[in-house]
DNA sequence: GTTAGTTATACTACTTTTGAGTATAAGTGG
DNA sequence: CCACTTATACTCAAAAGTAGTATAACTAAC
């Protein structure tokens, strides 16, 4: 048994529904037990999850059956994501377990749910700001920053040395945003492991609580700077390090976006103009410019008319859209940046 | 031991010497018995690589301690790359055994390898387009191309249905930079396994081999396209699917240098700007334009001046520059592309 | 059935970034 | 001194991006 390990598979399985981006969630549901429901509502989330079986051909493979076994959801666009192994993820009970963990990303069309009589929990579609309330500029900057901000400075100050402070607030001032430097939107995950780090987000103490004989894996032990109760509860945690392969999603997804039409995925067969921006506005979390964007998209080949017009959204009616499948096809690299010089052809 | 699996983590170590690509690569080398140079020389080199044990805390230090044992060579920057896991790495002898693989991508500053009496083989560094010729058009369009394209084309041709013509020309298009698409020097991977798949590679054929019982993974034991005598044997092939991992780590570098400054990782401390130029066309497999290479450089402020200049280059003394670390700390995303409106921050 | 509000779409003026190329400076080897 | 290499500084036009304004076509409320 030694040096053979599990693999557990996880989705985070994404739909933009009434232009805000949802989630798939398990909620932990012990249904046999009658248990109330205000503590089923105080146990975490899960992501949609299982053990890699030697019977699935592939990695994906698995991953596809978990997510329709559990949720019903059946999935299309799907993208490996990252390899979580470090040895942090202790299951209760039974010790020296070593699980290495394969996040995966998926874009699903219509945000439905086959309810299932659950062996393992109801699958509920969530706002992802649940989770990461932090994250949502389209409103102006999220009030919930202001406290965070606050205790990462304190956090920044009482640095030991003046060498790690600089670097503190260094780190601080790339992740967040601070001084001149802007808020990136892609930087979810920097921004999660920092909170984790220093204590605020619920979980770093939780974990701290599992951990015995010093085997943390992620900081071996070190006592998160913050105490528990200054931990921020607004985002809601998630089981085990679920919210943080949630968070590498969002940050892949955000960064895609950008280079590859991707949104589509996500979106109906045929979508007004306005739809398709407030999605991409959903996945950023922020509010973008309309005729630049509108120009964007149509210079770039990446959508045609369908010919219909959609009547009954409260103004003028709007042209449908339909994505162009053959921009996957057009766009040989979309986005090299490098100057390439002419002569390189012979 | 059923649903646990061994965990394989492989490395591509990559330097730049001699404005030439490098990857570190074990030379197969069974010093035990007295085998002839010739033969040696015949059998495929691999990527450093070994089993993840449970000792190791994390992949990473796993990945580490591995390299460095093989090669001697200590790691700098390592990044994860991606997750192998379908059932095609069948080892011989030990039936069903199923083995995960991670690859790794490294970047390493000098190409000097530390001699190992060594229990494995012998480390050597390669030029990365030993393994793939038709990836470097620095000095134009590379020759091999000729033979590859026209069975290609022959491929496209041959075609049952007139959709699957349509569909294989496409992809031929795309991978290839056909007709009005041009090359990518990103597509690196597509093209490996567009050529897998048409049997083009050797391993293809060598792999049909190893299959017992139709558990391919990769095929499902579809015989290639190609004969076996018509694969290019131009590109020296690798043990397993080193290849693959290889092909995957160049299209990763090559995407990822325009947009992080990870170009830096593989340069000395001081260097010239035509230096860091031929390194960075060392790695895209193309040629620069000059001047605007150097006003892309000078103006994100990635790189300051020494103060030193170099002569004996037989030509007009450099100034040398050197990588200003502030920049990954100043750029919050090198490389957001979407229009986002003013109004956002509140 | 007019008016306020909403959504869609076209058009404009301006700035910044690229792409391609030329000119000149400062060394080396013979 | 001359041919050759390398370095560095400019120029100019085209393309892409930024920030708006103006107008058109609907819905809902009064």
């Amino acid at each position: 048994m030694r040096n053979h390990f599990s693999v557990d598979l996880s989705a985070v399985v994404v739909a933009v529904t009434a232009d805000e981006p949802k989630v798939l969630a398990i909620r932990a549901d012990d249904s046999g037990s009658a248990s109330s429901a205000a503590l089923r509502d105080a146990l975490p989330d899960a992501l949609p999850s299982g053990r890699l079986e030697s019977q699935h051909r592939t990695l994906e493979a698995g991953l596809r059956s978990w997510v329709e076994r559990q949720t019903g959801q059946s999935l299309g666009y799907v993208e490996q994501l990252y390899t979580f192994g470090d040895s942090n993820r202790i299951i209760s009970g039974a010790m020296e377990q070593r699980v290495l963990s394969i996040g995966y990303l998926a874009l699903v069309r219509e945000a439905r749910v086959t309810h299932l009589g659950g062996l393992v929990g109801e699958a509920v579609w969530r706002d992802w700001y649940r989770y990461f309330p932090w994250e949502d500029w389209r409103n102006g900057k999220p009030a919930i920053l202001m406290p965070i901000e606050q205790q990462l400075k304190r956090w920044g100050a009482a640095a030991a040395t003046k060498d790690e402070r600089r670097l503190r607030e260094e780190r601080l001032r790339i992740a967040f945003g601070q001084r001149d430097i802007a808020w990136s939107d892609e930087r979810v995950l920097e921004r999660y492991e920092l909170l984790y780090e220093v204590g605020l987000v619920p979980e770093a103490h939780r974990d701290m609580g599992e951990i015995h004989r010093g085997r943390s894996g992620r900081d071996e032990g070190v006592q998160p700077w913050a105490a528990a109760e200054d931990a921020i509860t607004e985002g809601a945690i998630m089981l085990g390090d679920h919210r943080r392969v949630l968070a590498t999603a969002i940050a892949r997804l955000r960064g895609k976006i950008k280079y590859r039409p991707v949104v589509f995925e996500l979106m109906p067969p045929a979508f007004r103009f306005l739809q398709l921006q407030r999605a991409v506005e959903a996945l950023a979390g922020l509010r973008l410019h309309k005729s630049n964007f509108r120009r964007l998209v149509e210079s770039q080949g990446l959508v045609e008319e369908t010919g219909e017009v959609e009547a009954g959204t409260g103004g003028r009616p709007a042209r449908l859209l339909r994505f162009r499948r053959e921009v996957l096809l057009d766009r040989p690299a979309p986005g090299l940046r490098l100057p390439v010089a002419r002569g390189g052809r012979a």
